[in-house]
DNA sequence: GAGTCCCA
DNA sequence: CGTC
């Protein structure tokens, strides 16, 4: 066994587990992060990041847009997926070839083979946005597991258990992280803090958020 | 009908 | 800052 002090090869993406069927494949999508970045901008052309409303009837601090097949959306009627874009009656953008082979690889080395998802969503948190715990469960098939990328600046991630009132868990995220759940913790609750102040180098103040599901 | 990714 |  050698040690190369000088190896300038991107380190092995380390796989953290945080529960049973949750785990963070560090930096997976470190080395994309400037394409995947171009093709956010790609999508948010054809619909733009807006703040929707919850059925409550309160502003989402968190912009979105959506791309793929289905996209997610909420207004006063509820949550839901739906193939067009409510404000342009649009079709979503086609999910990126890379956004697919970054969601299959990362769910096969979480261990779901063959994750072919419908749907991504795409979050924009500038500093102040947050996302409160809560579970995913307007996909139809939960044993296909969610696939969550981070790009830009660092939040603190909240992973709970089946009830809200079940304290969560803590998970430091940083640009290039995926996170992968299913199987027994795919309804957990989950959320993320609000986010701090930073600067990114591709990003400045902002952070992104993918994420894939298979919503039919 | 339940849940509601929100706020204080 | 944290938890409720």
């Amino acid at each position: 066994m050698t040690m190369d002090l000088f190896d300038q090869s991107p380190p092995e993406p380390r796989a953290e587990p945080i529960c049973e069927g949750a785990i963070v494949l560090r930096g997976l999508a470190r080395e994309s992060g400037a394409e995947l970045l171009a093709q956010i901008e790609r999508v948010a052309g054809q619909a733009p990041f807006r703040q929707m409303q919850t059925p409550g009837g309160h502003t989402m601090s968190v912009a979105m847009t959506c791309c793929g097949d289905w996209g997610w959306v909420t207004d006063a009627k509820g949550y839901r997926y739906q193939q067009q874009d409510p404000v342009s009656g649009a079709p979503w953008s086609n999910m990126p070839a890379l956004f697919r082979i970054l969601a299959a690889d990362a769910a096969l080395k979480a261990g779901y083979a063959e994750f072919e998802p419908d749907s991504c969503l795409i979050n924009r948190y500038l500093p102040g946005a947050r996302m409160g715990l809560h579970q995913d469960r307007n996909e139809k098939d939960f044993d296909q597991p969610i696939v969550s990328v981070s790009l830009g600046t660092p939040v603190t991630f909240q992973f709970g258990g089946m009830r809200r009132s079940d304290r969560p868990g803590r998970v430091p995220l940083e640009h290039g992280d995926v996170v992968v759940w299913g199987g027994p913790a795919r309804l957990r609750y989950h959320g993320v803090l609000t986010l701090k102040a930073a600067d990114h180098p591709l990003t400045g103040a902002c952070r992104y958020n993918l994420t894939f599901r298979r919503a039919r």
